[in-house]
DNA sequence: TTTAATTTTGTTATGTTATAACATTTACAA
DNA sequence: TTGTAAATGTTATAACATAACAAAATTAAA
């Protein structure tokens, strides 16, 4: 898990070549379907490659009208569908105060993430730190809760939009 | 914010008086909302209670059936208003992985709390620890994003139900 | 390689959660 | 007491999500 920190954190701001990151996203994804025996198919593939190319968390919703625009009339379980699979797979996390999507750069890890979710520009960054990883699984631990899945997420300012 | 850590902890299994929890929370709402200078109305109160009655994070529309019960028909932005005033006085809490709402122990001072939920139950206790929230404001800061507002749940089980 | 079992996708309908927009009433202060 | 602002009522609809069953595609087994 080297520079764990950093590689998920892409703020707006940050200038890099995005199509990239999609390419490398859907390869990776390919080959831990692959790994694991599951099937990635070209529904799952094409939705996980439409979270990713947005630059936003994205909403089912979206993603069923881009797919309906390419494919013609697509109805909600179908997007839902390859949703609940990447999700399961862990090659997109939800975010559960935008009901929406993005893609996990880092899948073949099990982890829950930190989303720093920008109120101005919309953008959202998955980061890491073991502090509070920890912090928050020895409070359950005291508490005698076992803890299973975890969401963290915090709106505010992002750099860009602070400058 | 003395014992601030167990006051608001209590899981299903917990045997308290719940029908005092009502009551005093409704006592504290109504002062701090007089201190504050905004209005409690009866709708308003009505709702609080409806949501502190609730052993459990309680959804808009299962408090909307209540009301509807009890005042004849009863529209969902009744409801919603009430919500969102309540949510801004921080008298409750909204569980984002539920889209539920759970009251506010200690409403007169700003926290973010942690929540941890049940997945067998479907209790909710909201817990507070400074160590995590150091953690993230440690986090945020280095980052340079400013944050504003936090969600932090658990899903799990609680000691009652791993027993 | 045909068949049987399983997984995935298609389709229709509906359930659930939330808000927009505008009318009416209520509270309170000038 | 009347003007103003806040709160509520009302209708409609937007946004998010799943149930249930049919059809097709994939895979494994015979």
């Amino acid at each position: 898990m080297e520079n764990f920190d950093t590689v998920s954190l892409s703020f707006c701001g940050g200038t890099h070549d995005h199509k990239n990151c999609v390419t490398t996203a859907l390869d990776e994804a390919e080959q831990l379907c692959i790994s694991r025996g599951v099937r990635l198919t070209d529904a799952r593939k094409r939705v996980l490659e439409l979270v990713w190319e947005s630059h936003h968390p994205i909403g089912a919703y979206d993603v069923l009208s881009k797919l309906s625009q390419e494919s013609g009339k697509t109805a909600p379980p179908t997007v839902y569908r390859a949703l609940d699979f990447l999700l399961e797979q862990g090659l997109i996390h939800r975010i559960e105060s935008l009901n929406a999507f993005v893609g996990c750069s880092h899948p073949a890890e099990e982890h829950s993430g930190l989303f720093l979710i920008c109120k101005d520009c919309g953008c959202a960054a998955e980061v890491h730190d073991a502090t509070i990883d920890k912090a928050i699984l020895e409070k359950t631990d005291t508490l005698g809760f076992k803890a299973e899945q975890r969401m963290l997420e915090v709106r505010g300012l992002c750099p860009d939009c602070t400058a």
